[in-house]
RNA sequence: GCUCGCAUAGCUCAGGCGGUAGAGCGCUUCAUUGGUAAUGAAGAGGUCCCCGGUUCAACUCCGGGUGUGAGCACCA
């Protein structure tokens, strides 16, 4: 007879076998009403399951993340339902859980179009409303092929031929719709309430770009009302922060037709980008990197022998002048390479670390650019380390620190880690690799911090980390690499003389905080939504005023500050203070600097931060204090609340 | 690159079952010199993305292209 153990320690005996849902009963109406799932013995289950033995049993409702999850994926399955009930003739595919919501890919013959996706919903809401029991069954794996064929799921079919051996399947039914699932699911469709389809876009079949496409429908679903108000807000939060508006609206960069993927800056997008370069510079100085420049355009026989004519033709910009081919650079560290090999290198010259901004080219696929996210003309804060293997792990070690304390001063506290080792399609032997990846494990384990393991994403000269920032928005974007590359120094002629006086190639880290300045830039927009910590601010004070008459001392107060190295405009125009109080809000400057009379007489300025809030009264030593003090603190910490 | 949308004034967007277009903001001019998130009035401003086709007539319909958005695929 079961004993069951609920989460709060507390002990049930039943006479007989029970199930979830009874068990569920017994505690209370609310909670049989409210459960969706069990967690028996830590297993997620039906609360039609069944337990017999003794055992500790959790009730899961759609407050904890496993009951939202359980939700979503039963609403793919009412969503799917419903497609089938409108659309006979629609295919299913799979349908799996997403962050916030699920998605349930079709085979359509035609588009399905925004009113399908409002009748699609409204068909949901009906099945929801008949409640329909949901029942597992289990069926073997022909019964099942022979099942979905009967009925013309082909996808079905291939996709239980593609389960190996004769195991068991599991499949939920609801009303006259089966799905083949791995479950559990809600006990029935009543329990799935508050869903909202979202989108309709292609997607392949396997997500395999040579498959059929199909036809993705997105939704989003919930515990509460309130919870999808909340997730819905939450996006029109993002769609305020879009760089892409921000740019324009502040007035930063834009696109146009003539040079897709890439970015025209404006002076105020290119004193954030030119503020970020000196600050990244000075940074590099310090950590003992030497700052090189190379040539844009490189002859093609050298991206042939570097290996990466061979691997990325396609995305590589070409220019042929005088009966020779050139490469537009795509990247930098073949070019470094030519820079180390200049003159004989000895071990005594390693670690080697130049530096260089620079700006390479990549034909991406179109449909691939996302405003300043992916362009095809970019910056990189490019770095390469010629060092031997054993000085591999300090060097990375030493990287990480700069990275994190970089990251930091940017006012990102939050980074993930990733190692991506040897892919299927390398060179170098397995002792290389496997000393270069427990270089890298080593590195990460010494940062105390978690990281995850991404087998077999390497590139094919060597393993990498990825450094991702978690945005204020908890978007993760991946921003700083370091890798570790055994390949291409070799191709490329790269030797130095080891101790023993023999010719050694020397290992090439490859490496980058920030990626690109672009895409950086574009993250920065978005974590401030646009209003940028001073020291990044393009403008950082304007001096506005009352009426004409304190005009000269404005324009005295703005040189003295641009002289003090202050980015300081003044908005002298015929205007009411209350006019461009506003005006300057909204392009988020960070302080508003008021002279009226009164100020004039005193010779201060009245000092209001861009949230809104008053620092009264000061004199001008006592701005630049302020204003000094506030960029020397760069963006650490910072929560950027202001709007 | 693929699927489906979208492209109208500097910006944000209306609009017409085919007869060359409108608002708000911005801009210019005039009045106003006003103390912390929008002073008032007048005026200027458009190859309705590009190239073809249908038509007496195309910004509108059809085809193609380019750019762009969402998603997929890709990302040295």
């Amino acid at each position: 007879m079961p004993k069951i153990t609920l989460p709060d320690g507390s002990q049930r005996d039943y006479d007989k076998p029970v199930t979830v849902a009874e068990i569920a009963e017994s505690i209370g109406a609310g909670l049989a009403r409210a459960a969706l799932a069990g967690r028996v013995d830590g297993e997620l289950v039906d609360t039609s399951f069944e337990v017999n033995t003794d055992a500790e049993v959790a009730i899961v409702t759609a407050r904890d993340s496993d009951g939202l999850e359980v939700l979503r994926h039963s609403c793919a399955h009412l969503m799917a339902q419903a497609v089938q009930r409108l659309f006979p003739k629609a295919q299913v595919t799979i349908g799996p859980v997403v962050e916030d919501g699920f998605f349930y890919d079709f085979a359509f013959e035609r588009a399905f179009t925004p009113e399908d996706l409002q009748a699609i919903e409204k068909m949901m809401q009906a099945i929801v409303k008949e409640d329909l029991v949901v029942q597992r069954s289990i069926m073997s794996r022909d019964e099942a092929v022979a099942m979905f064929k009967d009925m013309g799921e082909v996808y079905k079919v291939e996709i239980i031929e593609g389960i190996p051996g004769d195991e068991d399947l599991s499949f939920y039914r609801q009303g006259e719709f089966i799905d083949l699932c791995r479950g559990p699911h809600v006990p029935s469709t009543g329990k799935s309430a508050t869903f909202k389809l979202t989108s309709v876009a292609g997607a392949y079949w396997r997500g395999d770009s040579n498959n059929e496409m199909l036809q993705r429908i997105h939704g989003t679903a919930w515990g509460s009302k309130k919870d999808l108000k909340l997730y819905l807000q939450r996006l029109e939060e993002a769609e305020k922060r879009d760089h892409r508006k921000l740019g324009k609206k502040l007035d930063l960069f834009h696109f146009q037709e003539e040079a897709p993927g890439m970015v025209f800056w404006h002076p105020k997008g290119w004193t954030i980008y030119l503020v970020i370069e000196s600050y990244m510079r000075q940074v590099q100085n310090a950590s003992h990197y030497q700052e090189i420049r190379t040539p844009q355009l490189v002859d093609y026989s050298l991206w042939e022998k570097s290996g990466h004519a061979a691997k990325f033709a396609d995305e590589m910009f070409t220019v042929e002048s005088d009966n020779r081919l050139y490469a537009i650079k795509p990247m930098n560290c073949p070019c470094h390479i030519q820079v180390f090999n200049q003159g004989l290198k000895s071990y005594r010259d390693l670690p080697l670390r130049l530096a260089e901004f620079g700006s390479c080219h990549r034909y991406e696929p179109s449909g691939s650019m996302h405003g300043l996210m992916r362009v095809r003309s970019f910056v990189q804060d490019d770095g390469h380390i010629f060092c031997t293997e054993d000085q591999i792990q300090s060097e990375v070690a030493d990287f990480m620190d700069l990275l994190f304390a970089v990251y930091r001063d940017f006012g990102f506290d939050d980074v993930i880690l990733r190692l991506s080792t040897r892919p299927q399609k390398r060179v170098g032997s397995d002792a290389l690799w496997g000393d270069a990846e427990q270089a890298l494990k080593d590195a990460l384990n010494a940062t105390g911090l978690p990281w995850e393991l991404v087998p077999g994403e390497g590139a094919f000269y060597g393993p990498k980390i990825e450094y991702s920032l978690k945005d204020c928005m908890g978007r993760i974007q991946q921003c700083g690499t370091i890798q570790v590359d055994f390949f291409t120094p070799g191709s490329l002629g790269a030797h130095y003389i080891a101790e023993d006086n023999s010719k050694k190639v020397p290992v090439m880290l490859h490496r980058a905080v920030l990626g690109s300045f672009e895409r950086f830039i574009g993250v920065l927009i978005e974590h401030h939504a646009g209003a940028m910590p001073a020291w990044l601010a393009p403008e950082q004070a304007i001096i506005l005023n009352i009426t004409d008459k304190q005009a000269k001392y404005c324009t005295q107060l703005q040189e003295s500050l641009k002289n003090k190295g202050f980015r300081v405009s003044a908005d002298l125009r015929n205007e009411k203070i209350g006019f461009k109080i506003r005006e300057h809000t909204l392009q988020k400057i960070p302080y508003l600097l008021v002279v009226g009379d009164k100020e004039v007489e005193s010779s201060t300025v009245a000092v209001r931060k861009r949230g809104g809030e008053d620092l009264g009264t000061m004199t001008f030593e006592d701005f630049c204090n302020h204003l000094s003090h506030d960029v020397s603190h760069f963006g650490r910490g910072e929560i950027s609340a202001e709007q």
